[in-house]
DNA sequence: GGTTAATCGAGACGGTACGTCTTGTCTTTGA
DNA sequence: TCAAAGACAAGACGTACCGTCTCGATTAACC
């Protein structure tokens, strides 16, 4: 894009500024709460001037998004690809396993939280969070999928989105509505129902590894 | 409980007054969205006293969230019952296409996702939220699927909790981030492969009767 | 006046915050003076919010003038009098020395002048100004003067306001634009040579040419 | 002067360039008033950069003061005389006149005004002002009525700055002030009675008590 | 039925943060 | 090698609401 007669140059930014400016919003967003972030606190904390951050950001929350990003590592189109083993199962599990674990991690999860509802409030950082994060990130997921589908381990008639929905959709409603805790065996037991269904009679005991029985308590106290 | 010396005297509230700040609560929530939402305007706009609000709720979440129960007519306790034909499968489809119209009826669905948002945000609020809403329909929902066990439509292993996330979790998923319009179509399919799983083969079309074929375009505009 | 729809409430309002407000005012603009004197800083200095401020004043330089007004103790529309010996000139001297003893003191002086200063250049305060604080003080000259013609020291001829002019204009530019010290002897000299040019009888109308009248209605509108 | 460490090089200015900036400045306090210039909205409108304002001007008011120089033609030093026909009251009469024509063009008195204002204020600015105008205009004045002394036509007791300020006091006052308008009339009596009071014989000074001389030093060091 | 205590509309108050504006300095870039 | 362009830290502007706090003026309950 040829940049426009107003934008801003971005040649001319001050780099330093803008760590600053990332890092102070984590730290205070971590600190007081997402509600009692403030573009003035994170001016000050910065050691910025308000008007920098205006000139760069359109809300808070587009801070607070650039700042996750940036602490993700996750460089704006690098989408890269979940793993494939040939056992769809077992990939499922690993992947999830570790989003529960990133979701445990208060340091990551509370920022993430924030931002999540945000998005849900702000259409247009909805625009921006769906264009370079959900939808790269989707794609992924369905990419990983299809190929499941060609080797015989999901039915071909079903359709991608409605899989990652079933999949994921619950683990990021647990994790976000606080309905109970996120453990291992949570995770495990919805890629095993999604994928096998609720109808299915049980998997005998011998079959689950050490993953434990079939019925896990999860609900609980959330800790939280 | 009995009333402690600093808990104001309900009998001695004013009813229209309290209507009048529901009404006028649900109204801008509408017209401003949450975010603009104040506490000022709501009093100005009820015709009413900015203590008047703050001697009986909170938090302008809590207006909103009893303007929102007194929308649904729902009383405090009174839960109800899924219906139970016999038929889980027809059942599920049946509660699920309501709640989707409900979900993709505006007047009710914005103030409904201003408050699922702030739910998130606030903890007082959850806590309310909680209590008075979400733990009764929960266990409603767990009532049906207990009695679905009962005659050997679920497994009997399956946590149901998990099983009400595995059902619920999409749908709710699917409406407050806006993944994708909320179809018949898109309900009869997760119910559909929530009980049967992914893995599973097609269902023959003849045995789908008139809702269609097993893979429905689930993505698309938003209509919203 | 009816006290109108939107005008706050008089009745309502905190006198000791007032106080604090006008004290904050004098305080900042003798340590700061008035450039740098800002609505912020006199909230912050008298311990109270900003809105508090613009609620009851239009600018930072209406609330120096109220601030002004009270030091002066001079309530609203009561004007005095000019002593009145039968001895114009030795009047006129008591008057501009004790008028050039208060400008000495720059307790009195530095708020003067930014006031004075900041008249010049904000017409709303500047028609507050002329109403509540010029006009009544001329006036109280200009009947000191008229009753120095009555008794025959001053040519009945000579137009007031101009004579008004002669005598305190002098000593209010030399004070304004710090042209020289304003000393006893200055105003002494400048009240003789006036009142030497004023006292004189009126020029014969054929002496003066085409210049009109020796009265001229050296009042009026302003122009613009 | 030599040329400081820090001074810019004069010889290196880009002539064309100060002229926009002048220019640009007069256009501004026309358009907008003094209060709203700022150095932004002249660098803008000259198509200038910020810093080569900075770079040869500390202040608004020093580029507005350069720009009313420049105006009036008035090079540097060049003082130029007061008419001297040997009627000191006709050459008075004509020379108010025309600064009252002057005054009177909202083109020049609108920025003059601003100029006055702003040296009433910025203590650096009225260094300047006082030494590349004020100063020079006064001794002009002063040697006028030095020559009128010298032919008899002004008292020779009389202070000649004292003199100056009883006959451009009051036009100065009035017009700053606003306090009504400036006519050919207002300037025509104030020159009559100010000479009456100044060509009148001393007073003995047996008449003047402990008042001291007829002549004072009214001029001296300001002691701010 | 009169007393009395709480609620009501209204809105001033001390505050916090907003998003904009300007200042004066510093940095990059293009001619 | 200079000046335009403009980013930057700083901080005031005037506005919007926050949640608390008086005010009188109704109510409503209890004597």
């Amino acid at each position: 894009m040829t940049p426009s007669r107003r934008a801003p140059d971005n040649a001319r930014r001050n780099e330093s500024t803008r760590q600053a400016i990332l890092n102070a919003a984590l730290e205070l967003v971590s600190e007081v709460g997402y509600a009692k972030l403030s573009v003035e606190g994170i001016a000050a904390r910065a050691g910025a001037g308000k008007q920098t951050i205006y000139r760069w950001w359109p809300s808070k929350g587009a801070v607070l998004f650039d700042a996750l990003l940036a602490l993700s590592g996750g460089q704006e189109g690098e989408t890269g690809e979940l793993p494939d083993t040939g056992d769809l199962e077992a990939d499922l599990r690993a992947v999830l396993r570790a989003t529960a674990d990133e979701l445990n991690d208060p340091r990551y999860s509370e920022p993430m939280r924030a931002l999540t509802v945000e998005v849900l409030v702000d259409p247009d950082l909805a625009a921006d969070y769906q264009q370079r994060l959900e939808e790269p990130v989707r794609e992924m997921k369905r990419r990983r999928l299809r190929s499941a589908q060609d080797v015989g381990q999901l039915s071909p008639g079903v359709d991608l989105d409605v899989a990652v929905d079933m999949i994921w959709g619950p683990v990021r409603s647990r994790w976000l509505h606080r309905d109970g805790p996120l453990t291992e065996e949570y995770v495990d037991v919805v890629v095993r129902t999604a994928l096998q269904g609720l109808r299915a009679p049980d998997i005998p005991e011998e079959a689950l590894g050490d993953q434990g029985a079939g019925r896990v308590d999860s609900r609980g106290g959330d800790g939280g």
